[in-house]
DNA sequence: CGGGTTCTTGACTAGTTTCAAGCAAAGTGG
DNA sequence: CCACTTTGCTTGAAACTAGTCAAGAACCCG
């Protein structure tokens, strides 16, 4: 089923023109040319609904399409053989994925839908297409390739040199800005469908500690958590304690 | 000194056009058409030498330069406000530096060579012409991001869910394919300028363990280690305990 | 031949994992 | 609609991996 999402979920829904798409309307996207525009229209080939669960993209496989997700989480992840596995990163609303399938061909990464998920669909070897008629939009690429990058590198240094406490507040404080970049954040809540294991799993900690760090930043009185409902209590403790930039955020593309 | 390392560095060494490039000869990289050769021989604005300890790019700066290595090692790496350290990449011949910086205008991380390193130095604002004029470029510079991507991908599930043994065995055997790539190998021999506090920043271990896991995977017979000096005594059982792949690398693009 | 890095080793400590068990909430099916 | 199952969360105790401290040896470089 996820490799024939189109067939497998076209169906479920209607399918909105990029002029209309309501991720534009966000202040957080740079605005595109109408040229820009119609070539993105022609270069996606539909939607597609993933279910929680389902795969959007899997580890060594050679998928056709590439996406933008429209709606909806996900998360990144690759799994040693004995089935250890390790999150490298979440996809939400304007997040493009699938650029390793893109240049390589295969993927040396799995993606799977944390919740019902929406996104627009690119067949992967059209978006030559892109480089040779659209340099904008092949820069465009190219940003979010850095920015993927960034985020890599924060996570890693997350992971490497900071304590299990720092780790989850600088997860939550990441987590939250992101969300809140694109309207899913009200106030100082969010609702993000991620378990403990997630958490764990992102982190390099086991399920039993991230519980218990947790539940420390909990009684410190920086935030709450339940069941996925995220409230930051303490943001700017909790910045000061991850070592997380709170700066603002620029305008970024969406193809 | 680092921010201007054109005055400073580039009397000392003669400049080779990109046609004469040895890394050109080398059959891991993809062969460029004359005219693409012309153009990147027109961005290049020279070459520069930089010392052991000297900075590249420095973490939250905006450098006027992106980089290709000629030849020598370097090292990306972010830093906490304590000083604690992650190295986040090594960066040999072939390798681009600065896609964050030209994308971003400032960069998030630092980059420092690990002996005498010789680079070609581009300037980051014309970096766009590329895009416009040379689509096939432009590909290959996003190829050389994913690439980035990629390893940093592999190195985040070292980190996140490796022991410290077979993280150790995964850094040696990602160096040794690397170096061997660019012709920096003899047979199971290699020759790397780093310390074992460089192994130890880039797998999230303290010294002291990275020593002991080293001296361990000595004693088993894996390998041998002396001051930098690496042989791979058993290169199967390393890539083995390590979950790395041997498989055989494609061409990749040089810019 | 110093003097500084880098490496090595042992003893002790702290942070994290593993194991185990129980509970709460949310499905699922008869 | 209620037993039954599954999934996710929580807690305590024991085991272990990795970190810290300390000191000395080996190695380079000038």
């Amino acid at each position: 089923m996820s490799d024939r999402p189109l067939s497998a979920n076209a169906a479920s829904g209607e399918t909105v023109p990029c002029e209309d798409c309501p991720l534009r309307r966000r202040a957080a996207f740079r605005s595109l040319s109408e040229d820009e525009l119609h070539f993105i229209e022609r270069l996606k080939i539909g939607e597609a609904t993933f279910v929680k669960g389902q795969a959007l993209l899997t580890e060594g496989t050679r998928s056709p399409y590439v996406y933008t997700v429209l709606h909806g989480w996900g998360f990144r992840y690759k799994l040693l053989e004995d089935g250890r596995r390790q999150i490298l990163n979440y996809a939400l609303s304007g997040d493009f994925l699938g650029l390793q399938a893109s240049v390589f061909g295969d993927t040396g990464y799995s993606v799977e839908a944390l919740g019902p998920l929406r996104a627009c669909v690119f067949q992967r070897e059209r978006l030559w297409e892109l480089y040779k008629s659209w340099p904008s939009l092949a820069f465009d690429l190219t940003w979010l390739a850095a920015r993927e990058e960034r985020i890599l590198d924060d996570n890693l240094l997350s992971v490497g040199r900071r304590s299990a406490l720092e780790r989850v507040a600088y997860l939550v404080m990441h987590l939250f800005a992101r969300a809140e970049s694109v309207g899913l954040a009200t106030g100082d809540r969010l609702t993000l469908p991620i378990t403990q294991q997630h958490v764990a799993d992102t982190l390099g900690l086991s399920l039993v500690h991230t519980n218990k760090t947790l539940s420390r930043l909990v009684r410190l009185g920086l935030l709450r958590w339940h069941a996925g409902s995220l409230a930051l209590v303490e943001r700017d403790k909790l910045a000061a304690l991850a070592g997380f930039d709170l700066e603002a955020r620029s305008v970024r593309p969406l193809i």
